[in-house]
DNA sequence: TTGAAAGCGCTAACAA
DNA sequence: TTGTTAGCGCTTTCAA
């Protein structure tokens, strides 16, 4: 099926290909009639715009690099797909890459971008400074990386600091005086505000975390939950609630308790970070904050949308707010749980 | 920054751009002498080939799209994982798109990577046929859609016949005589092989699967799962084992089951589909029939790139085995379950 | 309002 | 083994 390009569109509607030009990008002045013309021939011939050439003409692709530690997280899928829908919707694609938090990935990515000429960056997480790595003028948002602001280099991210201070309440409101801390921070560089606004917030409430009770489990899913449930167990730790830095950590913290016999809430209360889907049917329900991944993309992708159209002259800084979801897992008075 | 081009390169390292051309892509002959300066000029001047360009010249860009009905689910992601780390392996990056089970977002994804001139396509359950709506001839390479084989059409899938067959057994093992079906085929069309395949096994068991005992819930969620439960309920049906097509109908399921007092596996047993993370650390642990994302995607990427590449000269079929994984959620006799 | 033509950066055919 | 050059499909001056 040979390919069709504006030349044939061109013949086609009598006109030259500078006029087909401006009419599918509305550049310039044209009669009506000429349009009509135009964009009848263009159905008639089914005709799309090889991008590539466009792209290539413009010095620039519509297109959009998304870089995420790992998309099989429920965080940055849900994230991604807000960002693909609002960005699809305003004429440009996405090209996700995964950079298994990995620093070498990510720099592979970034060379792999700047040679697709993206239009724009949003990269979660980031190890690496983008635009350092890219060498291109090209605008980027940072989701969870706390970067300098410059004209085109937006922040979004979660409110860390009051998420630290909710858990840090909500652990002692539910009676907790040993607590624990498992943290994040060896993946999720951003979760070093988490905790020290746990702690701080401890301390302001006169709680007191000892240095052996922060576990720092090298990975974050379940499988580091277990791990540090094992681990603080087996140390013989004295603790009565724990927050941990994301909910698969937590729900996997819960199930290593569960399986020695301790029991959630009665022995142990726990916290976790995020609400995924799986909090609410964890065993138990798992008490959390919340963070919006959607929230964060929407906004990711307007600011983005702003800066690769130039209408924003300055980065932009977004503090999304979370909110605490209290579930069974810190209800020692037998209350009922939230939907 | 102005950006560097083969010409500077050819400039700087003394030679013809065809000649860096050449080096570049391991074109032809050349000296190893020319090679050692090009690579060092290019080297020197941090050049980047430009893809656009490239792409253009070569009527197609190295970029594969791959579209599914929803980033966010788990096999999905997992899926995508694979699949991006293979391509990249092999120098290509993928372009995603998500359709949210529309026939008409598909079909604009379609049209998308058409302008984008990809080399070829992975697209997952999908409704449309790539072929007829991009008009080209890229290799596609199906997942989960029984489709027609040809030069450039391969198709992956897991063995969803096995499944149901599986699924069927183990509710009759567990002792069901009075089965329920929760079918995802509203959503997931391949998954009819899977009610196909139960309902011959049940009946070849002698087990009785009557027309009103298979719910189609409005989503294959937790939510759908939900409902398929309260409807169950509220009809009155009599029943002592189901069938969820997914594991997150599943659960959904049984946590309704929960809040009316039935009690899995006692009163009902239940075996879902896929293997979910979160079927583990279900409330029962879910029994679940395993199919492995990463597998399939594995194996779409390896066929992709053999059709990319002309290797493969017709398209190929490939069956991805499944496997029962049992938990406690069909455990009558107090056995252990799995880890 | 429209057309002719240059050129984006690259690869490949043809010459040397 | 290497260089010259045409041209991929598009947008955008510059002229008319």
């Amino acid at each position: 099926m040979a390919r069709v390009t504006v030349k044939d569109v061109a013949r086609e509607a009598g006109v030259s290909v500078a006029t087909v030009s401006r009419v599918i990008n509305q550049n310039g002045r044209f009669s009506a009639d000429t349009e009509r013309r135009v964009r009848q021939a263009i159905e008639r011939l089914g005709y799309q715009p090889n991008q590539l050439a466009r792209g290539l003409r413009q010095q620039r692709a519509d297109l959009v690099g998304v870089v995420v530690p790992n998309i099989s997280n429920e965080f940055f899928s849900r994230l991604i797909m807000t960002v693909q829908q609002r960005l699809f919707d305003a004429g440009l694609s996405i090209m996700i890459f995964n950079t298994n938090h990995s620093l070498d990935m990510e720099r592979q990515c970034y060379a792999s971008l700047a040679a697709q000429r993206v239009c724009g960056v949003i990269s979660a997480n980031a190890l690496e400074d983008v635009r350092a790595a890219m060498r291109h003028d090209v605008p980027v948002v940072y989701i969870d990386r706390p970067a300098e602001l410059a004209p085109h280099v937006s922040v979004v991210m979660s409110d860390n600091v009051a998420g630290g201070r909710l858990a840090a309440r909500e652990l002692v409101r539910s009676g907790c005086t040993r607590p624990l801390l498992v943290s994040a921070t060896a993946h999720f560089p951003i979760t070093e505000v988490r905790t020290k606004s746990f702690a701080d917030t401890l301390a302001e409430l006169g709680v007191f975390l000892p240095d052996d009770h922060v576990l720092t489990p090298p990975a974050t899913d379940f499988a580091g939950g277990h791990a540090a449930a094992e681990e603080a167990l087996a140390r013989g730790l004295d603790f009565d609630g724990v927050f941990c830095e994301t909910d698969r950590l937590a729900i996997g913290f819960m199930n290593e308790l569960g399986e020695k016999g301790v029991r959630v809430p009665a022995d142990v209360t726990v916290v976790g970070f995020d609400d995924v889907l799986l909090a609410r049917f964890g065993r138990p329900p798992l008490t959390t904050v919340r963070q919006s991944p959607e929230r964060i993309g929407e906004l990711a992708a307007y600011t983005l949308l702003q800066m690769v159209r130039g209408e924003l002259a300055e980065g932009r800084r977004e503090l999304v707010p979370v909110e605490l979801v209290r579930r069974e897992s810190t209800m020692r008075g037998g209350v009922v749980a939230d939907s």
